[in-house]
DNA sequence: CGGGACTCCTGAGGGC
DNA sequence: TGCCCTCAGGAGTCCC
């Protein structure tokens, strides 16, 4: 699911099922993640109760009442559903009615009536109990550059962090260390509606178009989240709803199609780079 | 160090 | 039906 609107939409969803509730037990039925899950820590949680939960980037952070946060990743296929752990049924649709693990579940947090479950198919995501005061030091959040939908990220900033830079503007976009939560499908998107070319080296961008940048990547994403974000492959967000982003996607996976815009007879191409595949269009992407 | 390529993993889909 | 190949929303690691 996962780059930011999806991971704001999972974030928004467990804020709305699982804030304040009490940990009644922990479960890991496959710790196998890109970090293995470690079970002594994890159990711990126990009888703790959710206070705060965040999304940093394409992270959530779930605080609870005493130490103890845990730092999520979802990787490409991480998501989180819940089941009811009682016969009752929930007046809701977002409970599966049953009780069965799935293939791919991985940990089961039990609140009282309902479980949260992670399920992830390909294991690239990964849950791990950290501390609270090691949040802001963490590997993993140290380096993260700017929110794309803070005031922080402006033209002065993305200025500084492409002027000499030789990598694409697309390598650049997808740095974390740069815009922490773009990933390739809304860096694709982006740069059809700034009408750059993706491989153009980063200290070619002129003034200008950083300025487009920057409005086009905070509408794109507002959009999105607006939107519940994108849903492909049938997966879903934790409340069992698709998004529906991906009926407004310009270039990617649309490979051979028409531009969309009306001035354009272009069509849009993909190619391969490191094994990930880029669209634009090859006639209005300059 | 910067920058690009490779790697982890499973499943879906297309071609033959 | 089945085999083989390619592809997938991420990011850490390795190598030049």
């Amino acid at each position: 699911m996962p780059e930011l609107p999806e991971v704001e939409i999972t974030k928004r969803s467990l804020s709305k099922q699982i804030l304040r509730k009490k940990v009644s037990s922990v479960t890991i039925i496959n710790p196998e993640l890109r970090y293995n899950i470690n079970k002594e820590k994890l159990t711990l949680l126990k009888g703790k109760i959710i206070k705060k939960i965040i999304r940093r980037s394409k992270y959530i952070l779930i605080f609870f009442n005493d130490t103890n946060v845990l730092l999520i990743h979802l990787g490409m296929t991480g998501r989180f559903y819940y089941t009811k752990t009682n016969g009752r049924k929930f007046n809701t649709s977002f409970y599966n009615n049953t009780n069965i693990i799935n293939k791919h579940d991985h940990l089961k947090i039990k609140f009282g009536k309902f479980s949260l479950i992670y399920n992830d198919v390909r294991k690239f995501g990964f849950i791990k109990r950290i501390q609270k005061k090691n949040v802001v030091t963490s590997n993993h959040l140290s380096r993260l550059g700017c929110e794309p939908l803070s005031n922080k990220f402006c033209f002065n900033y993305l200025k500084s962090k492409i002027l000499n830079k030789k990598s694409s503007i697309k390598n650049l976009l997808m740095n974390q260390s740069i815009v922490a939560g773009l990933g390739n499908i809304y860096v694709n998107e982006t740069l059809y509606f700034c009408k750059i070319h993706p491989e153009k080296k980063g200290y070619k961008i002129v003034d200008k178009d950083i300025r487009k940048l920057i409005s086009v990547i905070k509408k794109i994403l507002k959009n999105a989240i607006i939107a519940g974000g994108s849903t492909i492959k049938n997966y879903h967000n934790s409340e069992g709803k698709k998004g529906s982003y991906q009926k407004n996607f310009h270039v990617y996976d649309r490979e051979g199609k028409k531009c969309l815009r009306i001035s354009c007879k272009g069509k849009i191409r993909r190619i391969k780079r490191s094994g990930r595949s880029i669209f634009y269009c090859s006639k209005c992407q300059t």
